[in-house]
DNA sequence: CCACAAGGGTTGCGGCAGCATTGCGGAGCT
DNA sequence: AGCTCCGCAATGCTGCCGCAACCCTTGTGG
């Protein structure tokens, strides 16, 4: 479980923080909306706790800017500005919650489970092939339900296959999708995995095939 | 959009119904707890307005009745009980709100909004794996019912490997799950963890077993 | 129909990156 | 002070994956 808190009175901060801990939250902790942005983009937190007055604006505001990008991560607002009408304006901004300071740990907590039972149903992505169902962003594949572990490359080579099946692949773009620039190949490593795949595919019967088109790529086929 | 509203006070009951019937929401109101059941079984709610003293017991214990039958509406508390230790007792009962009165009907307004605004789903508390039941938000793990208590980072793990048990798990997403961005991690701690936390896992015979995906994560299965 | 070449398929092997395990010591809590 | 937690590092091990050797398939020209 792991929260992003933006909060500019730093003592406060590192308060939550260490209380927050003991309940088993890991806590990022940012003073400005502009980083706030940034750590949004770059991970996936589970709830935002918010104040308002922030040395760069208005906290609420960063409620729609989060929105717009897609997310519906549980924001609860933190702020001494308390007053009713305040607090509509925050929960109907886009706020879960809105908790006025100051604030007991265990109610924050309590209304963070509460705010926290009712999941964002995030869809992921899936690559569907034949029985298979891709993830790539989780790197798993399953068939029919039933997960089955790949080694890395292969995987790669499968998603990258999956992604455009039905379509061929050239040569050279299944090199780029398992290889970065830096990694050379002096040989036929990509063969050696298209020929593994094959086998674990009919080993899963997995309902999909590999074929090879002559001097081009290689294309991925339903059954 | 269709409420409940339980409370035992005519005058707020009717003036209430009047407000939120200006905003084009319809009232079914009713003094008693064994009426509210009755009424939950033949209609569909958009949510729930709950006072706890009512002459017939604590409002609280609908909460947990409602559940029971599968339904996850809405429920918001509304009563005079207003002390922080009452509002956690509330709320970690499965109450998605909790106002004191005396209230304005536009923060009621607001607070419905803004559970309306998420989409129900039964409230998954507790997550389950082989015979291991794990609340993260309370921090605990029972083994078949006999607890089971964990370090901290490594219960964090075990939690971000239940909650996408079948699933792997990347190595970067642990990482996350169990340190902030300002921890930073030199060694193989994680695989420490992860370590430590299989042989437990083993003495408390828990039913699940861990996986390494080389080069990729770890992945989590029941037995 | 055969010969030949070139691209592709398959497989064993060895190096090494990544993982498992464990003891140690510092830090934090009671 | 005694305890547990937890990061660190050393050690041994596993299995991925690049390599290369060899075989198979396809296509072309005579």
């Amino acid at each position: 479980m792991r929260i992003l808190l933006i909060e500019d009175e730093r003592e406060l901060a590192e308060a939550l923080s260490v209380a927050l801990g003991k309940h088993g939250i890991v806590t990022d902790h940012t003073m400005h909306l502009a980083d706030a942005v940034e750590l949004t983009r770059q991970n996936l937190y589970d709830a935002i706790l918010l104040d308002r007055r922030l040395p760069d604006g208005e906290g609420l505001s960063f409620i729609p800017e989060l929105r717009r990008t897609g997310k519906d991560t549980p924001i609860i607002v933190l702020t001494a500005l308390n007053e009713p009408r305040q607090r509509v304006e925050g929960l109907d901004l886009g706020a879960d919650d809105y908790l006025g300071k100051p604030f007991l740990v265990e109610e924050l907590m309590a209304r963070l489970r509460a705010v926290l039972r009712r999941p964002p149903s995030l869809a992921e992505l899936k690559i569907m092939a034949g029985r298979l169902v891709i993830d790539p962003l989780h790197l798993s594949v399953t068939v029919d339900a039933t997960p089955l572990d790949l080694p890395r490359r292969e995987l790669l080579v499968l998603s990258a296959l999956a992604r455009r099946k039905e379509k061929t692949v050239l040569r050279s773009t299944l090199e780029a999708a398992v290889y970065n620039y830096e990694e050379e190949i002096q040989s036929n490593a990509l063969d050696a995995h298209i020929s593994r795949l094959r086998k674990r595919l009919i080993d899963a019967s997995a309902g999909v095939t590999i074929h090879n088109i002559r001097g081009v790529g290689y294309l991925m086929k339903e059954e």
